[in-house]
DNA sequence: CTTCTATTTGCAAACGATTTGCAATTGCAT
DNA sequence: ATGCAATTGCAAATCGTTTGCAAATAGAAG
């Protein structure tokens, strides 16, 4: 049987990188990071970190959250309502689609509407840097 | 000369349909954002509120808010970064190109990528209840 | 125009998410 | 093993926003 490559993000190589130590605490947010297959906020993490290591703090979620988003190895995203949640930087670019009856991510990807977004951009005279499309919905009903 | 038609909402008669009281704050507040050409946030708004009657309070503004985009009268955005900005829910569905200069909001339209939103939750079997669309960017380098 | 009451207000305190100061702990280069 | 800068946990601070409450007031009724 034949599985699609989930690549893993080597978090640590990439601290050791950044020049950051790999500490303890650091170590277990990086593994739940690695293998979490959703979009956790950051009290999720915590919830996941401590059933490992209950001496972890928020903050360091926190902590590590921000020096991982600064060194591009995760991406923040502030949905509608709710806290940042956040997801490895891994694959390439992606828009959301959240389910707003579950709170569920299904990621999607549209180069035509990559392309739009330039050309609109280049009509007004700016350039993008970045840009954050969301789309929120519920599930079509069966028929 | 020819001015095109900036079209002012009627706060008033909406909130007396949504059977609230006409009071003096909220008079103040909606002769405000009926002239406000840009995207206040809350605080904002408060001070052009005192500046017209410095008895208002930073909660009424805050409750003003929730009440008109209750009623639909108001579209809150929460851009990137800072606190939510508010504008009229006057004309048409558009979305924004905000620069990461200096804030300003530019607002713009594309049926084509509405369209292609569409299309793209059809796919995934949802059906889009809203959408956020945002350009972060910077002045393109006149050259 | 007064009377009445439910609605609305201002204030201060509470809130949720996130950040920070600080003293104690710990990686890790030596 | 040693030493010191980086990192931690904790509690307190922060920011934007909401809320409880007693006082003020819009506006329907007379």
């Amino acid at each position: 049987m034949n599985q699609t490559v989930i690549p893993k993000p080597d978090y640590e190589a990439a601290l050791r990188e950044a020049g950051v130590r790999i500490t303890r605490p650091r170590r277990v947010i990086l593994g739940i990071l690695s293998d979490a297959g959703d979009h956790p906020d950051a009290m999720e993490i915590f919830r996941r970190a401590v059933a490992i290591d209950s001496s972890i703090s928020l903050s360091t979620v926190y902590r590590t959250m921000k020096l991982l988003e600064g060194i591009g190895a995760i991406h923040r995203h502030a949905f509608e309502g709710g806290p940042s949640r956040f997801e490895p930087a891994v694959g390439d670019h992606h828009d959301h689609l959240i389910d707003i009856e579950t709170g569920d991510v299904i990621e999607f990807q549209s180069d035509r509407i990559e392309e739009l977004q330039q050309e609109i951009a280049r009509e007004l005279g700016y350039e993008i840097v970045h840009h954050r499309l969301e789309l929120y919905g519920r599930k079509r009903r069966r028929r």
